[in-house]
RNA sequence: GCGCCCGUAGCUCAAUGGUUAGAGCAGGGGACUCAUAAUCCCUUGGUUGCAGGUUCGAGUCCUGCCGGGCGUACCA
């Protein structure tokens, strides 16, 4: 029976460019996963866009001296030629304020957020606030600094004093200044529509209980925020960029929804607009959100987990109509560790990031896809080391794989006449190998199913592992002068393991599977998971042998 | 300060409370030559941060300590 899956990566801010955490952190695992499950020929909608909407666009956007429109366009396009160049193939890849899906996500997330606030689940509240008067704003707690009421220190922020660690309250600083301005701000009264969170304080735990398979990390967060309490939280921000608060109260006018309000109903609304466009009705994404057959799988990074295992979930609870998420993935984040520098975290404004947009006018993309997963940060953080990437393309990638499956086809070129030889009686030890493309499909479709990707990876080399000393135990290049049938068995063997690995590799390394698929001369179909124990016929000729990949570290010579 | 997470080989990572803590890479030695000097075999390397405790049995559970991280801008 064919499965039906939802898959999203998290939505990227559109202020900046993605760099090697975001990848390793949500986009590749989402995507390794999505190429699996398509090839076992389920049925997958995989989903992203760029989170356009909130405060820090607008910021950011003044700091580049653009319009809001003009940052997320900028970016959206950025972000979206980086994932295309590493083969992160979303279905669609929207934009919460992006044309094309802006109305659609506008008419959701006001419809979600009415049928919230119809079921009394919002409080209305009017607060004090700063408010600088110079640049005609409210003040989030983080713009405002001051002096800490409490320790004395300079320079504290509204919502914490790094000198002395505590919260703040930003109407007790002394000497409060605007971020933005500089001026003195003043507090005026403002209305806000919490979520009453506290209402599904209950539920959620009771949810979270019930989890299996997830990973450790965010189910003991979640529960650990839980079990701390859920305060009640602001959805409505007072801003004139964003999704505008869809209630005929006056106090609602000029205000919109928190950024976090609206973002995962992006999801939703970017799968409406997909669907629409290939002929379907607006509505069909009903059949994916909102019916129990399919199961709905979000791939975050870790500071994600509070969205989505916690407020996300319990927006959907209140909605009420929509179904709440089979998984959500995530990884911790990735540090970055240059040479003769100390392994640190990746940090924009520090310039220690590796942008994929840079990696990519030097590299191929599936040596990132690999090295990714191999470091992947599952249990906890782990660093990306540009050196470890050359030695491990090199060493591993290249030298146990790529080898491998060219070492065959240029024996076949230059001793088969460039064809599959015929196969004789095979032994025991050629039966075995081919067992254990099997065996292995297995263990990688087992290890992927439960979002091990490092674990699956490793089964994949495994397999090439296992080629390499099968050759070596078979040494056909002495074969060929003593018993050329029994050298044509053995790589006519050998053949069928480079076709394994290709439908293997090709969830992680899509871009070199390509490259196998070519050299077979196979077609698409080939690549269905099904196939990598389907034999490939004696005789089927082989295009000439092209490098899966290439040496990347300076050969010493000599 | 408080709360949470983490600490396993030089590096990256594994080990439902159950034999002698395992792989890959890197290092050392050897074999081979089809292959991108790739491959294959052998090998070095660990007081599982430290100290106690529970248990027939602890890398795993508990307590304390040390170290790092997160909770806090740019951020997955």
């Amino acid at each position: 029976m064919t499965r039906r899956f939802l898959i999203t990566g998290a939505l990227p801010y559109s202020n900046g460019r993605l760099h090697v955490g975001h990848i390793a952190g949500a986009y590749l695992p989402a995507d390794i996963y999505v190429r699996y499950l398509r090839s076992r020929g389920d049925d997958v909608l995989f989903v992203c866009g760029s989170d356009d909407n909130g405060v820090a666009i607008t910021l950011s956007a003044q700091k580049e001296g653009l319009t809001p429109p003009e940052i997320v366009a900028k970016y959206n396009a950025s972000q979206q030629r980086a994932f295309e160049g590493l083969g992160i193939d979303f279905d669609v890849f929207g934009g919460t304020h992006t044309p094309d899906y802006v109305e659609r996500h506008t008419e959701l997330s006001q419809e979600f957020f009415k049928s919230i606030y119809d079921k009394g689940y919002f409080t209305k509240r009017t607060t004090s606030q700063l408010y600088d008067v110079q640049a005609d704003r409210f003040l989030p707690d983080r713009y405002v600094t001051g002096t800490c009421y409490l320790c004395g220190a300079e320079g504290a922020y509204g919502d914490q004093c790094e000198a002395c660690g505590h919260s703040m309250d930003p109407l007790k600083l002394k000497d409060p200044k605007s971020v933005f301005s500089g001026t003195t701000p003043e507090v005026r009264e403002t209305t806000h529509w919490y979520l009453r969170l506290d209402e599904f304080q209950e539920p959620l735990a009771q949810w979270l209980e019930e989890r299996e398979g997830w990973r450790p990390t965010v189910l003991n967060f979640a529960k650990g925020q839980i079990k701390l309490g859920l305060p009640e939280r602001a959805m409505t921000r007072d801003l004139d960029w964003g999704i505008p608060v869809p209630l005929d109260d006056p106090d609602a006018a000029g205000k919109v929804l928190y950024v976090w309000f609206d973002a995962p109903i992006g999801y939703v609304s970017f799968s409406s607009t997909l669907l629409e466009r290939q002929g379907g009705s607006p509505s069909d994404y009903e059949e994916w959100w909102k019916s129990p057959d399919c199961k709905i799988v979000h791939f975050i990074g870790e500071d994600n987990i509070v969205f989505h295992a916690i407020i996300w979930p319990a927006m959907l609870m209140a909605e009420g109509t929509y179904q709440l998420p089979h998984q959500v993935v995530a990884n911790s984040f990735l540090n970055i560790k240059f040479p003769g520098k100390d392994e640190e975290k990746i940090s924009k404004s520090r310039g220690t990031a590796v942008w994929i947009e840079d990696y990519l006018t030097e590299f191929d993309p599936d040596p990132l896809r690999y090295y990714l997963t191999a470091i992947a940060p599952e249990n906890a953080r782990t660093a990306y080391d540009p050196d470890e990437f050359l030695v491990r393309n090199d060493s591993e990638l290249l030298a146990t794989l790529g080898n491998f499956v060219n070492r065959n086809i240029t024996f076949a070129h230059k001793y088969f006449d460039g064809k599959v030889p015929e196969v004789g009686a095979r032994s025991e030890v050629d039966e075995k190998l081919l067992r254990l493309c099997g065996e292995q499909a297995e263990k990688v479709a087992e290890q992927l199913e439960g979002f091990h990707f490092k674990a699956g990876l490793t089964e994949v080399m495994a397999l090439a592992r296992a080629g390499n000393l099968y050759l070596d135990e078979k040494k056909p290049w002495s074969q060929r002068k003593e018993d050329l049938a029994a050298c044509g068995t053995t790589i006519n063997v050998c053949l069928q393991v480079v076709r394994a690995l290709m439908v293997l590799m090709q969830p992680f390394l899509p871009f070199s599977a390509r490259k196998c698929l070519e050299m077979l001369q196979l077609d698409e179909s080939a690549l269905q998971w099904d196939q990598a124990t389907t034999e490939l016929p004696a005789g089927t000729a082989l295009a000439d042998p092209t490098m899966l990949f290439k040496k990347l570290q300076e050969q010493e010579k000599k």
